[in-house]
DNA sequence: TATTGACTTAGAGTTAACGTTAAGGTTTAT
DNA sequence: ATAAACCTTAACGTTAACTCTAAGTCAATA
């Protein structure tokens, strides 16, 4: 029981090379090693590697893992700070959601301007617009500038 | 009715410096100057700044930014590939945004478990455990290694 | 036993998206 | 007229999160 940088990179769907920096970055404490001094991980080590990746992947940085791990070292009186922080973490998440979500809306207002002037463009293009493109320049009465 | 960098940038929330790199960056082209060379944006500019926020604001690195600029100025041909940008962009942020909540679940998780390991802590060192811990040791029978 | 391949370290390099500083000049607003 | 804001170029600095290199060590197989 216990894994490889290898197979534990295989695992977390990481490269050995950010377990190693992780490591040194303090966010995978007391790992232990082989006789050798190659990295031996437990199943301990994976689960909480697996929340590091949760905290990460919702897009808390590094510094403020560690601090998260570095609380955790110091034992059961942190229980409250960890659980305040985890929180603040999940609050600010759900606003970034929300402010991304806001600017979707804007961005798929802006794909149905662009979709109803394709539908006339192509449409225009279809019926006699092509033709005149061959003749010469198009004469401006037609075709509006438009800005998009 | 035109604006300075400074107005420009304050409406947009940025920095004039990011204005001029944006510019330089081919994000926004064609912005007019003064008679002195002076930067004179137009709500146009405006307009067009808001959308490039918008998906700057969304993960789109400016690269790709300045392709959609790009095919923007090759004109109406380009309304479909836009348009095509667009969506794709779109479900990306969508798909990232469902792996956020995903991920905020394992965290909400974490939080009630530690809620309740932390109710537990309290509640034993108030009845007691307070006071052993000035006394010396505590006994390991009596607090069981947790991993978290 | 030899060799291959995975592991180790320290430290340098990379990328994105800025930010900073400076020099030296021009424009605009009051 | 004078101060504040603007211009350009150019290079250097910053931060985060890797990513790679070099030079060496360890482990498993033929």
């Amino acid at each position: 029981m216990g894994y490889t940088v290898k197979t534990m990179a295989e695992k977390a769907n990481l490269s050995p090379h950010v377990l190693r920096y992780y490591e040194k970055e303090g966010l995978l404490p007391h790992v232990k090693r082989t006789k050798g001094g190659n990295r031996h991980y437990s199943d301990g080590d994976l689960e909480w590697l697996g929340l590091v990746c949760c905290l990460k992947n919702t897009g808390m940085s590094i510094k403020q893992i560690r601090e998260f791990v570095n609380l955790r070292l110091q034992g059961p009186e942190t229980l409250k700070a960890r659980c305040d922080m985890l929180l603040a973490h999940k609050e600010e998440v759900e606003k970034h959601i929300e402010e991304m979500n806001r600017h979707l809306e804007k961005v798929t207002h802006k794909i149905e301007h662009f979709t109803k002037q394709y539908e006339e463009y192509s449409s225009g293009e279809a019926h006699g617009q092509e033709a005149m493109r061959t003749w010469g320049q198009t004469p401006s009465v037609h075709k509006k500038k438009s800005i998009e």
